[in-house]
DNA sequence: ACATATGGGAACGCTGCGTTCATATATAGA
DNA sequence: TCTATATATGAACGCAGCGTTCCCATATGT
């Protein structure tokens, strides 16, 4: 299982190197969690130096960072052919994302480090952006479909369903499976009855 | 400014001592910022020992937490007649405190170490309890005044509410007061189109 | 008087961050 | 072919902060 370590491989970046430091990062997050993924640890297990760490991943928020962004987004975009089934089908992967895979369960903690760190807040910034497109697919399909409120402000209403996902995060309250159908009929359920 | 040290009064608490380094860590969180206040930064600013400070505030974080909960609930339970008046109000006052009061700024610094303090974790979901019983109250006249849809399950809409001003607050996106009513009516606003 | 619990001061070990240095290696360009 | 360049490494360093431990002084209350 120990590999030699890389050797320099000139004038140029080492791929292996690249791998090497982001397995050595996943494997640890998987088996000891996040508090265990020190640049320490990841350095000595990818065999490569802390000098070549932090050149490339210039901190320990950075370096979560890219351990995040490996995991594929390999979520869906599910077309159910209503709202509700869609978004009961694409939060439901999200959740199960975010609880079960090891490189998930970085987001709540890329989150709080970003709480600390500018550069980390605006990575994630960027991140959502790309993500939500998933969210905003499934509102034009719906839209499409006539199952909207007319006048609905869709940003905003983006901005709801991830809310409530991330308040699940950070809570650890992350509803089970059975029980995600409510919360979601919940989530789009009216607030204010009809005016009169 | 600089006080003389206390020192023991004998076999009983010194109250003075719990005052002093609330008092010094709430100083240096408004001078420095969270990063600013350290186990180390408060003792020697309260002039108390180390040894004292892990005596009654066991780590880091319960001494943020001690800090933030001495932070008065001031916030208003307003009643302006609407639901929306009210939430304006209220949620209005709970981002003013979140955004410019020293202390309220902790709440997202304890949100993260919650990600990594199971202890913290705890705390928080207590403190949640007691505060979201101002929003319970919001709802529950609004229902009284027949506002709400029939049939609405008022916790999860106290949870959409938080959800949300907590994503604000977690993603440096806190509206300004004035585009708060516009964000409090998309709140409200129903996502469906009536059932027909 | 005496056990008791507090508060202070100082030092310690430990971990982890981020840096620096000298050295070896392979590339890219002339 | 020769040379400048950029890479990777190992080892050591400084630094900060956490949490702990000893020793001692002090006031309590019994």
């Amino acid at each position: 299982m120990t590999q030699p370590s890389r050797a320099s491989i000139g004038a140029k970046r080492n791929p292996a190197t690249e791998t090497a430091v982001l397995a050595a990062a996943q494997d640890i997050l998987a088996e000891g969690g996040i508090q265990a993924l020190t640049m320490e640890a990841v350095a000595k297990r990818a065999r490569a130096s802390k000098a070549t760490l932090y050149r490339w991943w210039p901190s320990r928020a950075r370096l979560l960072l890219a351990v995040y962004s490996a995991s594929k987004d390999s979520l869906p975009t599910p077309d159910t052919g209503s709202l509700h089934g869609d978004l009961v089908a694409y939060v439901g992967a999200m959740l199960r994302h975010w609880s079960e895979m090891p490189e998930g369960r970085v987001l709540r903690h890329l989150i709080a480090e970003a709480q600390s760190e500018p550069a980390v807040m605006e990575a994630l910034k960027a991140q959502r952006a790309a993500r939500w497109h998933h969210i905003r697919q499934l509102l034009d399909r719906a839209a499409a479909r006539g199952e909207l409120a007319p006048g609905l402000d869709v940003a905003a209403c983006e901005t709801r369903i991830a809310a409530l996902a991330w308040f699940w995060l950070l809570t650890d309250t992350i509803p089970t499976p059975a029980d995600l159908p409510t919360e979601i009929d919940q989530l789009l359920a009216p607030v204010l009855a009809p005016a009169g």
